[in-house]
RNA sequence: GGUUGGGUGGCCGAGUGGCUAGGCAGAGGUCUGCAAAACCUCGUACGGCGGUUCGAAUCCGCUCCCAACCUCCA
C-alpha cells in the first residue's frame, strides 16, 4: 500500500501525512444535502470531489467507510431566534406536501444527479429523522456534561462555558474566541432564549404549526441542524475517526459547531483530518440559489440557459470540475467548458488508442522507456499530494502525446518495453474510470451494434471512392456525416469515427 | 469591522526560490488529394511598491483589488 498519502488538513491548515486510525481502514464523513430543492452544482462539485477522493483512497488499498447523511429535518431559514422555519416544513406547506415526501422527492433527484455525474453511493446514508434518539441522546450527554442549558423546551449548546472550559472553541474556522465573547454586550438584547449569541440550538420546541416533531425530555420539538452530523458521525465512525468533509461554507458555524458538540458530549475530537472544498463560482461569484447567480445541472446540460452557450454532457462537466484542485474556487465559464469539452475528447480519445495498442514484442527499451515510467510514477505522485487531479491530469495529456507521437509513428513501440506499454494502459484505465470515473460518451464504434457496421460501410465506400481519386464522392459522404455530427478521421492506419 | 483564501499569459487553471505545468484559443511548419485529426515549434504570464537573496512570480513588509464565512447554502 502507498504510504505517502498527504492530506491538507483545515483544522492545522497544513498537509500532513495521511495516517489512519486503524492500518487498512479509512472513516470518512462527508455532510450531505439537505434536501428541500433541487441539487444545485455546486453540491454536485463537492461530491464529485469527495467521490475522487473515496474511490483514490480504494484505489491504494484501504477499506473505507464512507458515510454521507441526508439532512431531512432541523435545518433552518433565517434566523433560528426569531421565527425561522424548517427548511424542509416550509417546502412542504407551499407544495402542500408531507415533509417526508419532500425529504424523498429531493433526495431522489440527489441520488439521480450523482449518478449522472457517475459517482458511487456512500457506504452508508444516514438521515437526520432517522436517528431522533442518538440525537436526544446526545443533547443529555451534553448537558450532563454542562455544557448545554435548557430554556423554555429548548436546550442550547453553551458555548461561552464550552470556550471557558475548554478552549476548544474557533480553531477550526480561525474566530477568534475574545471575538465571540466580547460581542456579548452589545448584542445581549435580542438573544431571545439563547444567554449568548455565540450560543447554537441542540434541540428545538416545535412551534404549535410546525410539522415535524418528536417528543423528548425538554419537550416536542425537533434536532438542531448541526448535530445529525455529531450524532451520525459518531454512531457509525466512533467518537474518534479519520476524515470528516465538506463544503468550505461549512465551516463556520457547523463545523465549529459539530467539534463542540462532540466534545461537549464524549470529550472526544471527532474527525482527525478536516477537508473542505471550494465553491464553485460563475461570473465570478459563487454559485447561489438565494442571488439568482446559479444555473441547475440540467441547464447546463442542455445549454437551457443565459450562461451558456449550448449543452455541455456530465462527463464533460465533471472532467471540468477535475481540471482545478478541490480546495480551489473554480469559475464556471461558458468558454472554459468549450475548452474543456475538447481536452476532455483528447483524453478520451488518446485512452482508446492506448488500449488498442499491441506491442509489437520486440526491440528494447529507450529513453521513451524511462519518460513513460516516469510519467506513470508522477501520476500517483500528484494524487497522493493532496488530490491533485488537476496535476494528475496534466500528466496524463503529457502521456497522450506520447501515445498520439506512437500512433502516428512518430514514436516507436520498440522503445517502449512491454510491460511499461501493460502498466501505462493499466494506469490510464485505473485512473480514467476507477479514480477520476469518467465515462466514455463518444458513441464510436467497438465493432458491435447496428451503427458501428453502418459506420464501417460507409467509411469503406468512401475509402473505395479515395482509391479512385473520386473526391466527389469522397467529400459528400464527409460532409454530410460531418453535418450529421460525425467526424471521420483519416490516418495511415484507416479512418475511424467519432460523435463530434 | 473580524476570520479565511485569493490576485498567474486571450480564457480556464496548476505550481515552485534558479530547471516546460496542462487544457483551450492563436501563429508557423509536417502530414493530407484538400481538409479534419495528429505531431513539431512559438508566444517569454505571474496585482503594485519596497526588502531578503548570487537569484523570487515563489520568502518578508506595505499597499490596492477580489471572493467566501461571520444569517441559510456544498
Amino acid at each position: 500500500m502507498e504510504n505517502t498519502l498527504k492530506i491538507y488538513n483545515s483544522l492545522t491548515r497544513e498537509k500532513e501525512s495521511f495516517t489512519p486510525l486503524t492500518e487498512g481502514y479509512v472513516g470518512m464523513y462527508v455532510c450531505g444535502p439537505t434536501v428541500y430543492s433541487d441539487v444545485h452544482l455546486g453540491n454536485c462539485r463537492t461530491f464529485t470531489s469527495f467521490d475522487v477522493i473515496y474511490r483514490y483512497l480504494m484505489y491504494l488499498g484501504y477499506k473505507v467507510r464512507y458515510v454521507r447523511n441526508i439532512t431531512d429535518v432541523g435545518h433552518l431559514e433565517g434566523d433560528a431566534d426569531t421565527n425561522a422555519e424548517d427548511k424542509i416544513s416550509k417546502k412542504a406547506r407551499l407544495e402542500a406536501l408531507e415533509p417526508m415526501e419532500i425529504a424523498q422527492k429531493y433526495a431522489n433527484g440527489f441520488h439521480d444527479m450523482m449518478r449522472v455525474f457517475n459517482t458511487l453511493p456512500p457506504s452508508i446514508e444516514p438521515r437526520a429523522t432517522g436517528h431522533i434518539p442518538e440525537q436526544i441522546k446526545m443533547v443529555q450527554d451534553i448537558l450532563d456534561n454542562g455544557f448545554a442549558y435548557v430554556a423554555n423546551g429548548s436546550v442550547y449548546f453553551d458555548t461561552l462555558k464550552f470556550i471557558e472550559e475548554t478552549k476548544a472553541y474557533g480553531q477550526l474556522s480561525g474566530r477568534k474566541v475574545e471575538d465571540l465573547l466580547s460581542e456579548s454586550r452589545d448584542n445581549l438584547k435580542n438573544q431571545g432564549e439563547k444567554r449568548h449569541p455565540a450560543d447554537f440550538a441542540i434541540w428545538m420546541k416545535a412551534a404549535p404549526e410546525h410539522l415535524m416533531r418528536w417528543s423528548s425530555p425538554w419537550s416536542e420539538g425537533f434536532p438542531g441542524w448541526h448535530l445529525e452530523c455529531s450524532a451520525m458521525s459518531t454512531k457509525y465512525l466512533g467518537e474518534t475517526f479519520d476524515i470528516h468533509g465538506g463544503g468550505n461554507d461549512l465551516k463556520f458555524p457547523h463545523h465549529e459547531n459539530e467539534i463542540a458538540q462532540n466534545m461537549g458530549s464524549c470529550n472526544c475530537s471527532g474527525a482527525r483530518y478536516w477537508m473542505h472544498t471550494n465553491m464553485l463560482l460563475m461570473n465570478g461569484r459563487k454559485m447561489s440559489k438565494s442571488d439568482g447567480n446559479t444555473i441547475t445541472p440540467t441547464q447546463l446540460f442542455t445549454g437551457d440557459s443565459p450562461h451558456v452557450s449550448k449543452g455541455y454532457s456530465p462527463m464533460v462537466v465533471k472532467f471540468f470540475m477535475l481540471q482545478s484542485h478541490y480546495r480551489s474556487t473554480l469559475d464556471l465559464t461558458d468558454e472554459a467548458l468549450q475548452a474543456a469539452e475538447k481536452g476532455y475528447k483528447r483524453l478520451m480519445e488518446g485512452n482508446k488508442l492506448l488500449q488498442q495498442m499491441a506491442h509489437p514484442g520486440n526491440g528494447s527499451p529507450a529513453a521513451l522507456d524511462e519518460e513513460v515510467k516516469a510519467l506513470i510514477a508522477q501520476v500517483h505522485a500528484e494524487m497522493n499530494d493532496d488530490f491533485n487531479t488537476p496535476k494528475a491530469l496534466a500528466v496524463l495529456f503529457e502521456a497522450v502525446t506520447k501515445i498520439n507521437s506512437l500512433n502516428a509513428g512518430h514514436l516507436s513501440l520498440n522503445d517502449l518495453a512491454p510491460a511499461t506499454l501493460a502498466q501505462l494502459k493499466e494506469t490510464f484505465s485505473h485512473f480514467i474510470y476507477d479514480v477520476f470515473a469518467l465515462t466514455d460518451e463518444e458513441g464510436a464504434g467497438e465493432g458491435a451494434g447496428p451503427i458501428d457496421s453502418l459506420m464501417d460501410l460507409i467509411i469503406d465506400i468512401r475509402q473505395e471512392a479515395r482509391a479512385n481519386k473520386d473526391w466527389g464522392t469522397s467529400d459528400k459522404i464527409r460532409d454530410a456525416l460531418q453535418a450529421a455530427g460525425i467526424v471521420l478521421k483519416d490516418s495511415k492506419e484507416g479512418t475511424s469515427w467519432a460523435k463530434a
